[in-house]
DNA sequence: AAATAGAGTTCCAAATAATAGAACAGAATA
DNA sequence: TATTCTGTTCTATTATTTGGAACTCTATTT
């Protein structure tokens, strides 16, 4: 009798799946292991329901239950998550060219993807330190103070761009952090510029440029970056690889275009 | 009128989110993207069901389609995968230690923990060279022929072991990987000596070294291992890292049980 | 030690979402 | 143009999920 086959904010109507995708973000988003009682206070389910929602994802092992009866998030995550990212085109066609980038600036270099109103990081590069990798790979951060964030949106249509800063909480990481206003004069700017840059925005001396790397109908958005700390990437320094990252991210662009194009 | 809660391994019926996570684990496990045909034929769902399944996966970010229409897994996966990790507590507690067992012994340092009758690894110290991390981190293995999964089991009481066993198909790596008579045989020397080798089980060229840990209600089961190429790790050279390894081992089981001891 | 409160689990009729199958649409092929 | 193959949409039927209450177990209070 009701209606509505798409929620307020345009998004499609999951059922089950959705439900229980509010509960898998609400634990694992979670500073640590949630006990029953904390999540029902979160979800507006009664009591019986949440548990046998809660029961499922055990089962299938996206949560997990300690001893004391907290829940976290499950290993089968890990699993999958992997699985995802070792076949991920996207990752496998730009890694050499992330490669080369790091071999030539000496510096971290990164891969990301737009989701939503944030970046995804797909793959890092560091240099000689033999550094913990994972620590970076899959996390996200808001599009407003990542370079990669910023080069993104750059090559998104105005009026998207407009109705994903609408939506945008702006926390204010560093005193460089945009606002609304401050961040649509910036993507002005990385239009004409082709690059862009993190003065600070999300970390107190941590620097880095970035560069668009978009498909055809703008089906996969994102960006290479080379990041570091301020000390050592000077503003004139970052300049100087304006250029050669642009190149990348263009190279990355032409081989995806050519390694998706052949329709098998 | 059917009746049964648990189907016949014993698993507990999780309902539609059961039924969406084989598809997921049909797409994941897939060596590339499946078209909706693909997914149809190995699934006994009709048509119309399984468009609507996929669909809701789609949407949750769980499965991606690109302009073909082929399904892949999702990068949403990826950003639950990194906060699980990030927060693994026995993760977190196992680093240090894992991390001076590098340094003794300069080669590769893994943790794995044992997840059905699989080992999924959570961690993976390296030496010097820059190595991709990611690349192992998440990944499944087969318990019979990797050293943290032979550790594993020779902690499990008998029976588990020989129910796990008898579920198992084994695949033939290499020469030396074992048949189900074999590895229950070596499990007996493991339990008797504490530790366990993969004498080129698994990958022709690589040895490893294992020890088990295990929480006291043997609700977290896994182990750490001490992994290199043959012509380097010679068996002299593992067995005498069998006692240090051993001890990791004791640290980090009794830095969980302090952990995990005082109930907040 | 008994009583009480708190936390988690189980149960079942009612509400809702998932299913199966067929009809439909679009693209590729003959 | 006709035909097949692939993917999408629709709807009555069926199955799962829901919500609320009753129940169990453990810790806390009197």
């Amino acid at each position: 009798m009701s209606a509505a086959k798409e929620n307020e904010l345009g998004r499609r109507d999951t059922g089950t799946l959705g439900k229980l995708m509010v509960l898998l973000d609400v634990v694992t988003h979670a500073d640590g292991p949630m006990r029953f009682t904390d999540i029902l206070a979160l979800s507006d389910q009664p009591r019986g329901t949440l548990h046998r929602q809660l029961s499922h994802l055990v089962e299938e092992g996206l949560l997990e239950i300690d001893a004391d009866g907290r829940y976290s998030s499950g290993l089968r995550l890990l699993d999958l998550a992997s699985r995802s990212w070792a076949r991920n085109e996207f990752r496998l066609i730009a890694e050499p060219h992330l490669r080369a980038l790091q071999d030539l600036t000496g510096e971290t270099v990164h891969l990301g993807v737009l989701r939503g109103s944030s970046i995804i990081y797909l793959d890092k590069f560091e240099g000689q330190q033999p550094v913990r990798m994972y620590s970076q790979i899959g996390n996200t951060s808001p599009v407003y103070c990542t370079g990669v964030g910023k080069a993104a949106l750059s090559i998104l249509p105005r009026e998207r761009v407009a109705a994903l800063v609408a939506d945008l909480a702006f926390h204010q990481f560093t005193a460089n952090t945009h606002t609304a206003d401050t961040l649509l004069a910036e993507i002005e700017e990385i239009r004409k510029q082709g690059h862009a840059f993190d003065r600070e925005e999300h970390e107190v001396g941590i620097r880095c440029v970035a560069a668009p790397i978009w498909s055809e109908n703008l089906s996969l958005v994102g960006g290479v970056s080379v990041t570091g700390p301020a000390y050592r990437l000077t503003m004139e320094r970052l300049s100087e690889w304006a250029a050669p990252i642009r190149k990348t991210a263009e190279q990355i662009r032409e081989a995806m275009r050519i390694g998706l194009g052949p329709r098998r």
